[in-house]
DNA sequence: GTGGTCTAGACCACT
DNA sequence: GTGGTCTAGACCACA
């Protein structure tokens, strides 16, 4: 199960985002979604590690982060887990709201291709669709 | 004009993404777009630095990529201009292949929300709207 | 009384100091006062484990640098006790010695707080009486 | 002057203390003392750590911390400094109150080694004689 | 097994 | 020059 949840992280390596935050935002997400919910446990960083091929210090960078911002709690010699308090998976509104700065920025890059609405939002189709 | 040129920028510098690669992909989706024709001048780096509140040395620094890229060119004490090998105007097909990685970007993150097809649609028509 | 020696410890989970280092100091000064006196039963591993809320393990850590410092005994199927080597309890002013480094540590953060002697031992004469 | 800042950091690499919190709070309460005023500007990294022999990395761990905490601003490529948000220097109740978790534990260790109040008050007023 | 801390050293972004 | 990020590898505290 541990092994599941870190199959859903997907990094890369290539963009300037830093690793760690990558990782942070991810889980900050799927805590939002509920695809992780308070009490459930989180793959060691030894293993988002080995399975990212990352090195542990950076996702233990973002653990700890994550454990400041109260979303997840520490388990002394037993690893992280979602916090009790990180609040319960949030409406439908409340999470499209986390999405608006990158659907903003694509709108962005949108308008200085000259691209109109409806190529752009042609093309949003079909890749939502492409992932599904 | 110049200046006009320099208003279509629009820098975040609280992103981690570097702020001369912000410059240099707006430069190149404003040419690919055809807002930046061949043999275009573009605004100095004094002047750009000055509108957007930046250092020189950032702004000439993503000038220089742009030159070593082909899509720029150096007029010893004329500026830059934009090249003429810098390629017309691409085809709406080829824009929207430079707005792919954006927009899967954030179906990626979509998908990790558990927000559906139709409200990420909804958002993202009411943003491009907006910008308008 | 062993019961009553496991309400002597005062251990804080949330501290960087680590717990067993924790149990190991307040041994050392319940020794040095003479509150724990050679020949003295310790409270059992298990029992102090669950009066605290720490893993037995943790304790018996503990135990195990105190045995290796002479500070106690192991006595086959018996428990600890405090060893007969150990030492009487020691003078005020040996005992005084041994909270010198954390008075140390309070007039260092004092200074750095640009807090007046008298301010500050009027601070600490309150919370001896508090305490009391 | 940013040698003379570092110069008031006082580090003890023995301590279980983790050293990037020693440095934290250190900060912390030259702040609250107005030793460090918004504005000023902190010595650099490689300064504190060749000053303080550490390694960068701890020192940037600290800054990092105190950065997120808003008690620091980074000013990108010019070193970090004092933020404006930082608060004046405060009230001396305000400031004797963060001397209080360690004065509560000095307390403590002083009834465990049952040591009256005179002689604990005697021993620290001689030691904040020593450091001044 | 778990996470935490630290070091040494590299490379990057920015002034 | 500044801080930021990452890696590799070591050692510690805890279960």
């Amino acid at each position: 199960m541990a092994t599941h949840t870190a199959q859903l992280f997907s990094i890369t390596t290539g963009s300037s985002e830093p690793i760690y935050r990558q990782l942070v935002e991810q889980v900050r997400r799927l805590v939002a979604a509920g695809q992780l919910a308070p009490g459930d446990g989180m793959p060691s960083v030894r293993e988002v590690a080995q399975v990212l091929a990352l090195n542990p210090m950076t996702v233990s960078k973002a653990y700890g982060l994550l454990e400041m911002e109260g979303l997840l709690a520490r388990q002394r010699g037993m690893g992280m887990r979602v916090a009790e308090r990180a609040g319960a998976a949030r409406s439908t509104a409340s999470r499209a709201e986390l999405l608006r700065p990158t659907l903003e920025r694509a709108a962005l890059e949108a308008r200085q291709l000259e691209l109109d609405s409806d190529t752009v939002l042609s093309l949003f189709t079909l890749i939502l669709k492409e992932q599904a």
